[in-house]
RNA sequence: CGGAGUGUAGCGCAGUUUGGUUAGCGCACCUGGUUUGGGACCAGGGGGUCGGGGGUUCGAGUCCCUCCACUCCGACCA
């Protein structure tokens, strides 16, 4: 892509009502931009990366033996009624009426949905297990929308759900789908905790959240220093007033707690802050049994499917990526998620050699296959550079007037760096680094 | 859903208290020139149903009524 072609709308001033780091960059980089309360566009570089977030997602999912569905986000309110959640759910379910006044609910969640898509198509315990997902838009009408896509009412979430025979076949599928989740969220080059947790209004028992750990994080665990173990602290205090003191005290004030607890593997605990990004359950047969899904047996008796239920925040996670890597100059994507891994940037259009060399290298990235953009902009060299730290494009090619002694240089988003590399070397050089 | 605010150019804001010609400023944008390694400078220019509707008045961005939207604090949040 070429930058002069690009719609990148980048701004200097920060929005006035968004206060977390994502919400700030994002919208100042040209990612989003908000259309209501909780209700955000996303422009070209925002759609970039949500595709590769998802992909990752997908080709993790796949791998593990899931298949991808998609179902439709309007739903009948019958489904709802059936299962007795259209009350539960209250009113975060956004209902609507078609021209025939019957009413619909645009999807806040696909237990029912997907229940209904199984019943009656799977009615032999031979055909089990079955993993079901789908990454699809959904929509919660939340009292209070905030944080930019951390918590927006119309947002893009993974939902799982597998059908099992036997509860024992369910806790294993229950553990791959954690492996899997480990898998998913290290390749975003993500710091991330798996914790105990509540399990809430989707009800079942065994529960676990993926939490990325970051200063602006909205619940608060606690974490082992020494091995993996960490905790929400909502399962591991009692009372709701020891919960919401400790909630309403900032990630600085958490540090200088001290837990006087050992871990079990002996390590010492801490607090930290959490976005939750993944939640998974062991649901039983809550849902089948009252839906009515069953399969039958190898004695031939109809019993209800056991499930399990996974989701993953997509569009929470790309504000993750960035609320666990920026610095006061703007984003810092990591590998696997930057909209582009590349910049090339020549400094000065009007000098022949720099655009020359600029667009010979930017021809030779892209034959490659490398996800390069090429500022080949009529601006100066620090609006340039800035505009790029904003982004957080990982590595940008700097051809400026050190061209003149043969060199140009890699700039590091990550490590500030910028090292000065011949220019017979430059594309071993990247093709090295990316 | 309770409490508090805000709404004026694409963005950020002033002007509203005390009604008065043609509604300002910064950023962004356009034209010309200078500049060219860290969001340049000079000159000129374009862009507005002052959130919508209704009312008071000779006259409303400003006063009154009403509706809407958005934000913040709290409650809520698979």
């Amino acid at each position: 892509m070429r930058r002069s072609r690009a719609f990148i709308p980048t701004t200097k001033e920060v929005p006035s009502d968004a206060t977390l780091p994502s919400h700030q960059f994002l919208i100042r980089g040209g990612f989003i931009n908000q259309q209501g309360a909780g209700l955000y566009n996303y422009l070209p570089l925002g759609k970039i990366v949500l595709e590769k977030i998802r992909s990752i997602v997908k080709d993790e999912l796949d791998k593990a033996g899931c298949n991808e569905v998609q179902l439709s986000f309007v739903t009948p309110m019958s489904l709802w009624e059936r299962s007795g959640r259209s009350d539960a759910m209250g009113k975060e379910m956004l209902r609507i009426k078609d021209r025939h006044e019957n009413e619909f609910v645009l999807s806040p969640t696909n237990e029912e949905a997907m229940v209904e898509l199984v019943k009656n198509r799977v009615t032999s315990y031979k055909d089990l297990p079955l993993n079901l997902y789908q990454i699809n838009t959904k929509f919660r009408d939340e009292a209070r929308p905030r944080y930019g896509l951390l918590r927006g009412r119309e947002f893009l979430m993974k939902d799982g759900y597998s059908f099992h025979a036997t509860k024992e076949d369910m806790v294993r599928e229950f553990d791959l789908m954690e492996e899997t989740y480990k898998k998913i969220f290290t390749r975003l080059g993500l710091d991330f905790r798996v914790v105990q947790a509540d399990s809430g209004a989707i009800g079942g028992t065994g529960s676990k959240e993926f939490h990325v750990l970051a200063d602006s994080g909205e619940d608060t665990l606690v974490v082992c220093e020494s091995c993996d173990y960490g905790a929400n602290i909502e399962t591991i205090f009692e009372s709701e007033e020891e919960i919401d003191a400790l909630n309403e005290k900032s990630y600085e004030e958490l540090q200088s707690q001290n837990i006087e607890e050992k871990c079990s593997c002996g390590g010492k605990l801490s607090f930290k802050k959490g976005i939750e990004v993944g939640h998974i359950f062991q649901l039983g047969d809550r849902y089948s049994s009252k839906l009515e899904a069953h399969f039958n047996d190898e004695n031939g008796r109809a019993k209800p499917f056991e499930m399990a239920t996974f989701g993953i925040g997509v569009s929470r996670l790309i504000a993750s990526v960035i609320e666990q890597n920026h610095d006061e100059n703007g984003c810092i994507w990591t590998k696997s998620t930057a909209p582009y891994l590349v910049n090339i940037m020549v400094s000065n259009i009007k000098d022949e050699a720099q655009t020359e060399l600029g667009e010979e290298l930017y021809t030779k990235l892209q034959d490659a296959k490398v996800e390069v953009i090429f500022d080949d902009r009529k601006e100066r060299f620090g609006f340039k550079m800035k505009d790029a730290e904003l982004i957080g494009f990982p590595y940008t090619v700097i051809i400026g007037k050190e061209l003149a002694n043969g060199l140009v240089q890699i700039y590091n988003r990550k490590e500030k760096t910028k090292v000065s590399v011949p220019v017979g070397e430059i594309y071993e050089k990247i093709m090295e680094l990316i």
